[in-house]
RNA sequence: GGCGGCAUAGCCAAGUGGCCUAAGGCGACUGAUUGCAAAUCAGUUAUCCCCCGGUUCAAAUCCGGGUGCCGCCUCCA
């Protein structure tokens, strides 16, 4: 099996080979920091850990940036009112809009941290490089396919008609474009579907000097141009990002920096479909619009968001509900009290037929994963393991050394790809009193005080530990 | 108006021409085990893949037509 990735570019999966041997070249587009990321951002940013995991997987060296936009865009609508998204943002809560970015950008950060997604290589912020997307415009301007307007120059446009294949990445045409009714008709621009490279405006709080004038800032599509180029050189291997950065994000960037460069900007795009909330789309006004608090706050740990974001296939449609975490959470706990129960297995001869299924499971995990990041075929392929070692091995569970150890290894690297297994660790405080608590349980239970014992065990799944007595004595272990 | 995606059991979700009398998970139910549980084991839980028509020796899978849901075209992951 190789590894196969859908490209939106060629509306096609294809066998996936980095240009370098060896190494890939990944950005991703990560958030505008404005607001809280929520469970929708995550399926996005998760869904670019996966990629990476799975490409270390395959022993690709991964060069990985995923930048933080934190300078406002404006809609066309708030262009009448001269105020963009951060800066909204700012007359709302009366903060400003630096102060604004940097909270949610540190929020962001420990998000991702408590999601366990790796540390890209670099995270780089929009407000560090505007220098290098100035150098951009001017590259642009230079070849003739941008052009300055308004008074005195002083916003800069990129021409769609100078790059005929801008509308490739998308499927839109420009000639639709141009007819459809929902672009404002700019005077500015020669062209509807022109966008803005760098724009001015005395009004703005965020805004930077420069060759164009006094009071300037970037269009929205130029800093992940000029970021991926500073990072990763002329050519990506992968670029990511949600489904709605298709156009006219996307789009524009391949305009700019093929414009800019005259090579290929990206070889393979991949695109995240929107996650679903209660079976719609996501909106502040359902309330609905879920943060990492609230999951935590419904008595789940992120790793159980982590793994329903995850087992899904990214093109899919994936629904957020509360039952869908209370599932998730389920099955990660299937999966730990097998490996629980592998760890202390007994050790004995070979049980038959379980180094068939071991071999089995891995490489349908592997082919799950290697047809386009099948996660849902990658996972399922982990589950049969389960369920055939258990019918093998009986209970208490009969293994060989090396079975056992072959077991854990294969669950040791679906967890380096998911990182689900381990639970949040308790802190030492909370140990001591757990097994005080278990140790109260089992003097209950030898005078024969059932009702204490049952209250305990009540105590302690509120804590999310689960007690379970055998022959051997009793053990515990955190949900 | 233009572009695109999806419809599979109570719920989530694989499968895109024969190995499907349809993976896997959650949930539920019956029995075993247990002080009771938990976990586990045995078994049950879609005769069928939104509807209609067609192609084919063969379709959940291809084609045509419906219906429903979702997204993009405007800030959004």
């Amino acid at each position: 099996m190789t590894l196969t990735f859908y490209n939106t570019l060629t509306r096609r999966p294809e066998p996936f080979t980095p240009a370098e041997p060896g190494k890939v070249r990944m950005y991703h587009c990560g958030p505008t920091v404005y607001r809280r990321p929520h469970v929708g951002n995550f399926r996005a940013f998760l869904f670019a850990d996966l990629l990476r995991r799975v490409l270390e997987r395959r022993g690709f060296e991964v060069q990985q940036v995923m930048n933080v936009t934190d300078v406002g865009h404006f809609t066309q609508e708030d262009e009448d009112r001269g105020e963009d998204r951060m800066e909204m943002e700012s007359r709302l809560t009366g903060k400003d809009p630096w102060q604004i970015s940097r909270e949610i950008t540190e929020l962001f950060e420990s998000d991702m941290a408590r999601l366990r997604a790796k540390k890209p290589m670099v995270r780089p912020r929009a407000t560090d490089h505007i220098p290098e997307m100035l150098q951009m415009v001017d590259t642009l301007l230079a070849k003739g396919v941008a052009y300055r307007a308004g008074a005195g120059g002083q916003n800069i446009y990129f021409s769609v008609n100078a790059f005929d294949r801008y509308g490739e990445l998308s499927g839109n045409r420009v000639e639709a474009l141009e007819a459809g009714a929902r672009i404002e008709v700019n005077p500015e621009k020669k062209h509807p579907a022109d966008f803005a490279l760098w724009k001015s405006d005395p009004k703005h709080i965020m805004k930077w000097k420069s060759q164009f004038g006094e009071h300037g800032f970037p269009g929205w599509h130029i800093e992940c141009s000029a970021m991926a180029r500073k990072y990763l050189g002329d050519t990506l291997d992968i670029h990511t990002g949600g489904e709605d950065l298709v156009f006219p994000h996307h789009e524009c960037e391949v305009a700019q920096s093929e414009a800019a460069t005259g090579r290929t900007f990206v070889r393979t795009w991949m695109h995240v479909q929107f996650l679903k909330v209660d079976g719609g789309k996501m909106s502040k006004s359902l309330g609905n619009v879920y943060s990492i608090d609230d999951v935590v706050a419904r008595g789940f740990e992120p790793r159980h968001l982590r793994f329903l974001l995850l087992r899904a296939h990214y093109r899919a449609p994936l629904n957020f509900t509360w039952d869908a975490m209370t599932d998730a959470k389920g099955a990660i706990d299937r999966l730990a009290s097998f490996l629980w129960d592998v760890k202390s297995c007994v050790i004995k001869g070979a049980a038959p037929g379980v180094d068939e299924a071991i071999a089995k499971a891995r490489a349908g995990f592997d082919a799950g994963l290697d047809d386009d990041l099948n996660t849902a075929a990658a996972t399922a392929a982990i589950f049969e393991l389960v369920t055939d070692v258990r019918a093998k091995a009986g209970a208490p569970m009969k293994l060989s050394r090396a079975q056992a150890e072959a077991i854990s290894q294969l669950l040791d690297e679906f967890d380096a790809v998911f990182d689900i297994l381990t639970p949040e660790p308790l802190s030492d405080v909370e140990r001591t009193e757990v097994e005080s608590l278990v140790a109260e349980r089992q003097s209950a239970r030898a005078r024969a005080d059932y009702a204490r014992a049952d209250e305990i065990r009540k105590i302690l799944t509120e804590k999310r530990v689960i007690v379970e007595d055998s022959k051997d004595g009793v053990r515990w272990r955190r949900m």
